[in-house]
DNA sequence: GCGTGCCCCGCTTTTTTTGGGGAGTAGAAA
DNA sequence: TTTCTACTCCCCAAAAAAAGCGGGGCACGC
C-alpha cells in the first residue's frame, strides 16, 4: 500500500481508454495497484439514480440501491458539502440511521477504512471517487499521506473520462439560455418575486413571464420551480 | 517557463495561509516560481460578483466588471461547460462580441496565451484558475505539458483554501431539514406540484404546506422557489 | 414534567402564478 | 436577402400557491 505510482504511466493508461468497459478494466488495475480493496467511483443524482463503477460485492450495490441508502450515507451527504477528499473516520458517524448504516456496510464486506474525493461536474454533475480498504487507523493514515495528492488527480482523470462516455451516451439536448433567460433565472432563484424580477431588468411583467416561459420550455420543466432547480443542477445559472 | 516545480513545497506553501493576504502573497510568489505573466483565481456567482485575486492590471479589473464581460467572456463561459483545463486557443473566439472583447483584453495588457482550470466547489461555487502569458504556441504549448497535471493540483489547492476563508467570512447558519422537508423540496425540485406531491408522500395537501413553510422558514427563504434554491444550493436536497 | 421537534389534519382569503392567445423590433446568421 | 433568434409588449381567465387562523399526537432529551 506504499509503493509509489507511475502517474504518467496511469493517467495515459485513463486517457486512452475509450469505452466505458475499458474504463473499468483500468479501475480494476488500478486498485491493483494501490494495494486497496476497493475502489468506486459513481455520480449520484435526485432520482436515485448511481452510475458507475465500484467493486463492492453485487449485494452490497443491490442492498444500497433498494434500501435508498444514498440519502443517509453520511460519506454521499458528507462529501456533498465539502470540496475537498474526505477521510470517513471525520464523517459524523453518530445517530442512530448512520451507525445502522455503518454495520450493515460492513456486514457486507465494506472495508472500514475510506477516502472519498467529491468531484463536479459541468452541468451541476456530482461523482464520488473512493478508495476502501480494511486496515488499521494508522496504515490508513500513511496510506493517504502518501497517496492522496495523487488520488486527487487519478479522480479528476476518471471523472473526465467518465464525462466524456456520459455525454456521448445521453446527449443532454442542453439548448442553453440565452441572457435574459439567465438573468430572470437568477433572480427568481435569488428569491425574488415575477413583479421584483420584472422591475429589476426593468422590463414588464408580461415580458419576464415570456423569458420564463422559454427557459421552462427549453429546460422541460413542469413548473417554475422546477425549471429553477433544472437549471442549478445543470449550472446554468449560479446562486 | 520550464523549470522544475517543488510541488510539496507549493502546497505547503498553501495550506500554511490563514488570511486572504496572505494567499495573495502566495499567488505571487507562485506567479514568479511559475514564470508566467500572469495568474488569476477568482469566483463567479449570479450576482456578477466576482471575487478572488487576479495579478491582471486593475484598469482591466475594472473595465472587466463595468462592461459585465463575464458574460460573454468566452473563458467563463467555455469552462462553465466543461470539467477539464481550457487553453484558450480551444475556445469559440468567433463572432462579434468574442473579438471585441480579445482585442480589448489584449490592449489592456492580458497575454495571448492563457490555460483556465475551472473548479467546482460545494454550494454550486464556480471558480477559476487561470495562468496568462505573452509568447508564441509553441512555447505556450511546451509550458503546459510540462505543469499541467501540476496546475491542477495547484488549482484545487488554492481553491479549497479561498473557500475556506469565505466559509468563514460568511458562517452558513445550517439548520438542516426534517426528512419529511427533505421529501417535500425533493419532489418539488424533481417539478410536482403540490397536490401531486401531497400524494406521494401520502399526507394531505395541507400538511404538506406545513412542511413546505416549515422548510421556507428553516431556509431563510422568501417562497418555495427560494427554498428550493437554497436548498439545492447547499446541498440539503439532490436533483 | 416540560420543552422541542417532528408528524398529521382542517378552514378561508388574498395574492401570485400559470396557461393560452397575438404582435412588432433589432441584430446576427445562413 | 431571407431567416432565425432574442427581446420587448399586451389581454384574459383559471389554477395554484401563500398566508392567516385553528386543532391534536408522538418521541426524545434535560
Amino acid at each position: 500500500m506504499g509503493t509509489k505510482l507511475d502517474m504518467g504511466q496511469i493517467l495515459e493508461d485513463l486517457e486512452s481508454t475509450s469505452t466505458l468497459d475499458e474504463l473499468s478494466a483500468v479501475a480494476v488495475r488500478l486498485r491493483d495497484r494501490l494495494q486497496v480493496e476497493h475502489l468506486i467511483y459513481h455520480w449520484v443524482d435526485g432520482a436515485n439514480n448511481q452510475y458507475g463503477y465500484t467493486t463492492y460485492p453485487d449485494a452490497w450495490a443491490e442492498r444500497y440501491q433498494e434500501k435508498s441508502y444514498h440519502r443517509i450515507d453520511p460519506v454521499i451527504l458528507g462529501c456533498f458539502q465539502r470540496f475537498h477528499p474526505v477521510d470517513w473516520k471525520t464523517l459524523d458517524w453518530s445517530g442512530k440511521v448512520a451507525k445502522g448504516f455503518l454495520q450493515d456496510a460492513l456486514s457486507h464486506g465494506v472495508g472500514n477504512q475510506g477516502y472519498s474525493i467529491p468531484i463536479r461536474g459541468p452541468n451541476g454533475q456530482f461523482a464520488l471517487f473512493t478508495v476502501n480498504h480494511s486496515c488499521d487507523d494508522e496504515t490508513w493514515k500513511r496510506f493517504i499521506d502518501t497517496h492522496g495528492r495523487e488520488l486527487i488527480l487519478i479522480a479528476h482523470y476518471f471523472n473526465r473520462k467518465a464525462l466524456e462516455f456520459e455525454s456521448n451516451r445521453r446527449p443532454d439536448a442542453t439548448r442553453s439560455l440565452s441572457p435574459r433567460e439567465v438573468d430572470a433565472m437568477t433572480l427568481l432563484a435569488l428569491g425574488y418575486s415575477r413583479a421584483q424580477v420584472a422591475h429589476s431588468l426593468t422590463i414588464s411583467e408580461h415580458t419576464l413571464r415570456v423569458y420564463i416561459e422559454s427557459a421552462r420550455s427549453k429546460l422541460g420543466a413542469q413548473n417554475t420551480t422546477h425549471a429553477i432547480a433544472t437549471a442549478l443542477s445543470r449550472g446554468l445559472i449560479v446562486v
